[in-house]
DNA sequence: TTCCTTTAGTTATCATGATAACCAAAGGAA
DNA sequence: TTCCTTTGGTTATCATGATAACTAAAGGAA
């Protein structure tokens, strides 16, 4: 999230640089206008998903099993690769969402350390429920 | 942050979507590519900034007093104006930088509840020392 | 087999965002 | 004055991101 609610005016960045070249400061001030911007729209994403016990996070390591074509289930691995958090964060997400009955676990039988999830019928529920606000909130304007 | 490695493919949007009007699956598609791409500037920013015992909030906290023209100093409550963030988040990052010797505090005269901060010299120092690596992040194409 | 390395996930701990509830000075109305 | 409301900041507590260090199963070389 980019914190600042005003941007800095052209001339100001100028003012702080002999640190890039010419024209610099107006590419810069594009940039960070793309930040703000993008920290608007995540915030109304966010503030969804809280209105629905949800967060961004854990709605994704939903989606990501339930976009998996031909298959039901994938791995805590495969879970992690998919999402770009840290694997303690994947793991305490998981959790959470199995003990709310939306994951179900169970082990891979050739190797006993793998634990594999895939959703509930409730898991799916819930999805299916969650998706037309976040599509009308990315569909919108602004 | 936006923490989907690989952003669906539109057919996906596709097939999860009636929920949107006609051609809404390429305008979703757009603005999830917009807010991954974001999110990885933001990262980069992140990483800058850590690598400088830094963050972002403390780096604008200094920014949004030093940016002030014809003044020295903020209190509180105009710092917490110009951030968007909640008001005990901005307490805590301001006793943390004033506590390592960036900002120093004072009361107002006219009024006893009121905290003012401003920079100190090695408070304008870091800032200096951390400002062009930070432009050239912004300035950098991608 | 025994032992070492690799791989899968977890635990511990920290940083940094939020909200709710609080304290204390200021500022008026009675 | 006294008391009530408003305003400026803080405290307590939680959620959710990170890294480092750990446990335990797997797999392979000797």
């Amino acid at each position: 999230m980019f914190f600042l609610k005003e941007l800095p005016t052209l001339q100001m960045i100028e003012g702080y640089g002999e640190h890039f070249p010419a024209h610099g400061a107006q590419q810069v001030l594009s940039k960070l206008t793309f930040l703000r911007e993008a920290s608007l729209l995540q915030r109304r994403l966010d503030t969804y998903f809280s209105e629905h016990g949800f967060s961004q996070l854990r709605f994704l390591a939903l989606v990501v099993i339930d976009r998996e074509i031909e298959r039901d289930e994938l791995s805590h691995g495969e879970i992690t690769e998919r999402l770009d958090v840290s694997k303690p964060v994947v793991t305490r997400t998981l959790n959470s969402l199995t003990d709310e009955g939306l994951l179900r676990v169970s082990r891979r039988e050739q190797d006993g350390r793998t634990k594999v999830f895939e959703l509930t019928q409730q898991g799916r529920k819930k999805l299916a429920h969650v998706f037309p606000g976040y599509f009308a909130i990315l569909h919108a304007d602004g």
